[in-house]
DNA sequence: TGACAGTATGTCATATTTGACATATTATTA
DNA sequence: TAATAATATGTCAAATATGACATACTGTCA
């Protein structure tokens, strides 16, 4: 598993801001990051919709205010089945995913 | 987390056919599951229409053919994480990620 | 029938992810 | 400014996922 060194390269190109440094990932790596950022913002924007606090997002879902967190600035340290658990937990479908995991790729 | 005893009966529901016995789970259960299962038939499918048998795909992902079998059957010991990521390998772009979980759900 | 390729299933040591906690940083409000 | 709520970041033991391996099952073909 050689992904570790790219997700480090991503996170810190991405605490920044949000634009595309990483024209050159394999394209398998390159859909894997965008979800991920996808579902990060997805979560973030949701949650703040919903007029809850990070701290209220975990008790609600039964994790913690630092795994939130973490999972809205997308850290490597926190896998994509949390994110995802934690959309569905606050309403979403998968029609919902799937129109936040497009609206966003590099403008063509 | 109490997602285990549903992910069990769930096994032992979907091994058998693929028809919807879980009509009265939560909705974000729902959603997550049927997630699973829709990633899982969109591995196996896309494996076979590139002619692979489970331990090519294994060595191409660097995984091992007991995983991809586990994978394909929505076990719950593999993570969605790695689904999507073996999808992605196969060169699945997000837009075809949102084909396949969008066109099974139940008939309405 | 047997031999063989593919797939399924169980187990296990290792690796990764987890919630929890402490603490730092950043708003926001008085 | 201070005080306070919200968020960020680092660490860690416990929980979970991992690849590897053995082995069982299921074809298929001779």
């Amino acid at each position: 598993m050689d992904t570790q060194k790219r997700e480090r390269l991503e996170k810190a190109g991405f605490k920044v801001g949000g634009f595309d440094e990483f024209l050159d990932l394999p394209p398998e790596e390159k859909e894997y990051i965008e979800m991920r950022i996808a579902l990060s913002r997805g979560i973030r924007e949701l949650r703040r919709r919903k007029d809850l606090t990070q701290a209220q997002l975990a008790s609600l879902t039964g994790s913690s205010q630092s795994r939130i967190a973490k999972m809205e600035s997308a850290d490597a340290s926190v896998s994509l089945d949390l994110q995802l658990k934690s959309l569905f937990a606050l309403g979403f479908t998968r029609e919902d995913l799937c129109q936040l995991i497009m609206q966003d790729s590099t403008p063509a």
